[in-house]
DNA sequence: AAAGAGATGGTCT
DNA sequence: GACCATCTCTTTT
């Protein structure tokens, strides 16, 4: 089996999504969905928090949101725009309705299942977005409120030892139209 | 290289 | 019935 080191600590994601955003850029996200196995390391992100006009949970819990107001570590996956998922990792403690989206990833292993599931894509452009990064990895609406921090699911989140880059690119997220000055995003 | 527009469906008002 | 935490293809510089 792959070397992907150990799951990443819970207790690390119980943070403030802002602050944990920056934590998850070289995380490895493991995804073993329909037995193909492909390791993608996270280069960009989002975060997302519950007093946020851009966020799903500003206008409280719905049917949607759930995920994000529960414990940390599980996965929020929505569709967007009819047509593409996006998946984030939830944070803060329990009841607070936040999360950190992924955003882009660096396909390191099982590129082969990537590319087919991305036929005619170059390499670069495999998981360089959220709805891309879903479709490369094979995630859907079916892995939502799935755990995360586990070493035996269809996807987890890995320190494989590679330290988060000290200094991240930071400036203001993307696709939004509220709160469009927040710099809340982060990547290497 | 940049800009524009259509696709497409769930969620919430 | 409007509004999207997007992507891709087409058209224009």
């Amino acid at each position: 089996m792959t070397d992907t080191g150990e799951p990443i600590d819970r207790a690390l994601l119980a943070g403030p999504a802002p602050e944990v955003a920056p934590r998850l850029l070289n995380r490895l996200l493991v995804s073993r969905i329909d037995g193909n196995v492909i390791l993608g390391r996270i280069t960009e992100v989002e975060a997302y928090t519950q007093d946020d006009p851009a966020s799903h949970t500003f206008r409280g819990r719905t049917a949607r949101n759930g995920v994000m107001f529960g414990p940390a570590g599980h996965l929020y996956v929505y569709l967007s725009y009819g047509i593409h998922f996006c998946a984030n990792v939830v944070t803060g403690p329990e009841g607070r309705g936040e999360a950190v989206l992924l955003r882009a990833l660096a396909i390191e292993g099982g590129i082969e299942h990537a590319r087919r599931r991305r036929a005619g894509r170059p390499d670069r452009e495999l998981a360089d977005g959220p709805g891309k990064l879903c479709a490369a990895l094979g995630i859907d609406r079916a892995h939502d409120g799935l755990d995360v921090v586990t070493d035996d699911g269809p996807l987890g989140l890995f320190d494989d030892g590679v330290a988060p880059p000290q200094s991240p690119r930071v400036g203001p997220r993307i696709g939004i139209t509220k709160a469009v000055d927040t710099p809340w995003r982060f990547r290497i």
